[in-house]
DNA sequence: AACTATTTATAAGA
DNA sequence: TTCTTATAAATAGTT
């Protein structure tokens, strides 16, 4: 069909659909923003992120101009620690984003922890339970794991030294049995050690 | 007249019409920008100044709070817009500790799921075993909260339904018992349904 | 990417 | 500036 009826104000749900229109209407939007410069005679900068975080962006020739001049301008003045507005924008929209991700994994945490769940579907509680179920059963796993290395780990090693232990006391006792005169009741006595 | 024909893209030489279609195309720009963020999840900012320098902009929720700090900022876009190399740092090391924090936050999300979990100690499998098992017991238990209020108020639902149901019945019984002759299994009949 | 029925934007007039 | 309305332009869904 084409345009049945008012489109609904709200995110598109299929990712390929949203692209589509995203591509269709970034281009409606530049050439608008276009005409508007050439018939008032304006200063046009648009920039934008994709859901994709990709960059795009149009400015009129002017808005370039005047882009362009600042950064060279402040280039030539020290140095070159000023970005563009262009620039500073984008990193301004990436901090605003961090900012966004930050405090959504927080929250995440949170209910992970079993905090901030009023409001909360069954629905989205059931998953969380099975978040929850699915990662303490590897944690588990993953911590007995862990302690059947370290026994193994701890048995080799005990073998070993006893070993040593071994070896070390027929050397101490064949050399001194050759030097000197050691009654049995004292071996006995160093072996309990 | 009304939209006789094209409109041809050059700038309008009319001083009031420029003003006027400036004005109205303004507000249809922002309009579009304003849909494409809401319809594609996406971040648009616009910014244009008139024949005048008059600025104007318009900026999704994620840019605005930095557009807005820009304009405030730098009423004079002219000459100082520029932050000085000092506040640079400020806002790098800021972005640099936010960038931190999300990279935080999604190893500890990753190790709740039971990922990432290679080089964690014993001790540190245990506490993360005592988190999950402590955030699933508030989960579970909160999920068992809403589904009892849900069956109660549904359980409240049907007993008023029923309640009406029974008085309707009277009153239909009571109606019909004056005006028509209705035998007692009839009566059955209709009250089983 | 092209098509097209609709919706949407808007130029000029009031 | 705002409203109206005829017309141009944009575009959603389909091919």
């Amino acid at each position: 069909m084409m345009v049945k009826e008012k489109v609904q104000l709200k995110k598109i749900d299929n990712a390929t659909a949203r692209r589509v229109t995203f591509s269709k209407r970034r281009r409606g939007l530049f050439k608008k923003a276009e005409e508007l410069s050439v018939l008032c005679d304006a200063d046009v900068a648009v920039i934008l992120f994709s859901s994709s975080e990709k960059l795009f962006h149009y400015s009129s020739s002017s808005m370039k101009e005047v882009l362009e001049r600042r950064s060279l301008h402040s280039k030539n003045l020290e140095t070159l620690n000023q970005p563009s507005l262009e620039l500073q924008l984008v990193e301004d929209a990436n901090y605003a984003k961090l900012s966004k991700e930050v405090a959504e994994r927080t929250l995440q945490l949170r209910r992970l922890r079993g905090e901030e769940l009023q409001g909360l579907s069954i629905e989205e509680l059931h998953q969380l339970e099975k978040l929850l179920e699915a990662g303490l059963s590897r944690v588990v796993s993953k911590k007995s794991e862990v302690i059947m290395n370290e026994i193994s780990h701890l048995q080799e090693k005990e073998l070993k030294l006893k070993e040593e232990n071994g070896k070390l006391r027929q050397e101490v006792q064949s050399v001194l049995s050759k030097h000197f005169s050691i009654t049995k009741p004292l071996w006995t006595r160093i072996n309990q050690r």
